[in-house]
DNA sequence: GGATTAACGGCAAACGTTTCCGATCCATAT
DNA sequence: ATATGGATCGGAAACGTTTGCCGTTAATCC
């Protein structure tokens, strides 16, 4: 007894001799009070004694402590870290998202760990290993698609998880679901209000279901408006400016020119853009160009980008609520909860009458515009 | 004595019941090994029997077992977590440093934190604060200048450290110097050789370290040039679209106007050119615009930017070489590197002859005017 | 063939918290 | 005066690893 006393003492004096060593122990040595009641003093458990717990704060203001999340986290089993998965942080709609979703979960005492992809399924894996070895509360997967087996290796492990568009059902796992439909239907009708009836679409990546959305959005709106889909004028895209301009170039050869295009996303907009400029043709009156998305830089395109507008921060914080309500969850009522993501047109400049439209029009239409 | 026995014992019991338990106990026993050779065989600690450590692997695969890194952190003490601190995630020059920055990082093991400031000087301390929580094993402030106390909270503690342009000297602390000198020369010295001599120049923030740096490169290099810099021309700026297009329509004001303007990043220069769009002017005929950074979308501007870039491949790298030097350092001879990052100017399409040089040739006819 | 040694595996302490459980104390009811 | 009980606080186990130290084994040398 003697023996084990002095050891550990021992032990202790020796780690203890480095003055600059601040933990638990320190302020709970300082105060005067247990490392127990030190902890309950900071988790603001309700049972301590106010005059002790001013104490305790008193110390732990002078010393500047603070405690160490990885011990916390090991002993209570939650990390307070959100994983952010997204596809490309390069294209500026991202990076407007991680804003938001930081700022929502910093507000509610998480830490977020955001991960670019690439679209690359390695990438993707790797990045869902090194989330669950960090022990994440939560995983949002805003890559707006995402392959099957990556998606069991996460759900195998029982993380909340938050998916756009698409996902499986289960426990602890939620789907956002974006309402490409009605922005989509208001642009479509926008460009057929203004007598467009040739209308492209340059659509997404293949495979990523989010632009799979967007181009059924489209087809089925053009039905709604009457006009029968061309498969000519329906263009493959990936999403980037090079992507864009590549369509765009396509487009510029065929035979039969459409008088406006709607875009799967802003950045294949700008790239559609800048290639007519480099054609020398002029939007909108050679042709009108919708995006999706509202990045920030469409308000300054030239001409500035009509476009669909998808709210991040919307999305960010339905993620950042769901993955709060599984991770914390009573588990009783908050049941399926289902969030819906609204998308709307912002009319700007880039569309406007077909070609030819407004010399054959009765004077009186002219004038009124 | 008997009563502590059975009671552990049950505990142990109680816990171990669920099967789904997955640690590195469970590892050694089905591999009849004990937990340590465990812990050496996934670190790869050369004295463990290659045999043994094939019976271990084989285990780790099966049950597709990962160790925690938050006990591993504890215990090791290192976090193997990179802090990255930007001043504005939305800005397109930081997604893209972020990407280098995350993917050198990965290569060598690490995870990054990344938080955006805003350069709200109140979100940048809470945010030095949940990095140091985390335990962090270094941090890039990447934000272009920082405040002196904020500084200090970090420097503090002894976390090592990466600024850009300025920062404290001392141990464990590196700074890497960007040349903006040698790309902003080449873009006055562009402009000069095309003939102008009336340059205005869109700062960045107050208070800006690298603001301070382009402006004071800007200045030099104009008298390199034997050119007079003209106070009236050096507009204010926040390296915003918004600040770019405020600007320039102050500078389109004046009384006397400039040919040419050199902007303290591509975003004011980017809302440079919707103010010349908008008031109906022309780039370059009208006016010839510079930019900084050299962002992705730069090269598809109307017209393509002509500007001064800086890699944020080579900045990435940079810093997170000297962090790992630091952290993992050996800390004899790979004492204090120097790490400089070059800027070099690419020419586009938005810079072009000043007004009225070229269809004005012949001299007597600009001069009766 | 016995001793020296190198190789290797296991025991247990340590990392810094949280939290269960028991102990103490004072006030109140009996 | 004693039993009851709520309010507080402290002791100590537990979280899942790493790692120093020691014991065992087998190989090598004289």
């Amino acid at each position: 007894m003697a023996n084990l006393g002095s050891d550990t003492k021992k032990k202790r004096t020796k780690t203890t001799k480095t003055p600059e060593r601040m933990d638990i122990r320190t302020i709970a040595r300082l105060a005067k009070v247990s490392i127990a009641t030190v902890s309950r003093t900071i988790n603001r458990v309700p049972t301590v004694n106010p005059k002790i717990a001013k104490r305790v704060w008193e110390v732990i203001e002078e010393l500047d402590y603070f405690p160490n999340s990885q011990a916390r986290a090991l002993v209570s089993g939650r990390s307070w870290i959100l994983g952010l998965i997204v596809s490309e942080i390069t294209n500026p709609f991202f990076p407007e998202l991680i804003q938001g979703f930081e700022d929502i979960a910093v507000e509610h005492g998480y830490e977020i760990l955001v991960s670019s992809t690439n679209h690359d399924p390695k990438r993707m894996s790797h990045c869902i290993r090194r989330m669950l070895e960090r022990k994440v509360d939560g995983v949002a997967v805003m890559t707006f698609g995402i392959e099957a087996p990556l998606l069991d290796q996460l759900a195998q492990r029982k993380v909340p998880l938050v998916f756009v568009d698409v996902g499986p059902d289960g426990p602890g796992i939620n789907v956002l679901k974006v309402d490409y439909h009605h922005g989509i239907r208001q642009g479509v009708q926008h460009l057929a209000a203004l007598g467009h009836r040739k209308i492209a679409f340059i659509r997404g990546p293949e495979g990523l279901h989010s632009a799979q959305s967007r181009l059924d959005a489209f087809i089925e709106s053009l039905r709604e408006c009457g006009i029968a889909p061309n498969p000519a004028w329906i263009l493959p895209g990936d999403h980037t400016l090079e992507g864009g301009m590549a369509a765009m170039r396509q487009l510029l050869t065929a035979k039969d020119m459409p008088t406006a295009v709607m875009c799967s996303n802003d950045m294949t907009a700008i790239g559609v853009l800048h290639t007519m400029y480099r054609a020398g043709l002029r939007v909108p009156d050679d042709l009108s160009v919708i995006g999706f998305d509202n990045i920030h830089i469409a308000e300054v395109t030239i001409p500035p980008l009509t476009t669909v507008q998808m709210s991040r921060f919307d999305l960010a914080k339905a993620a950042v609520t769901a993955l709060r309500a599984c991770a914390e969850g009573t588990e009783k009522s908050e049941q399926k909860h289902e969030y819906n993501i609204q998308t709307d047109l912002v009319v700007r400049e880039s569309t406007g009458f077909p070609r030819g439209t407004m010399k054959d029009l009765p004077k009186k239409i002219r004038a009124k515009k």
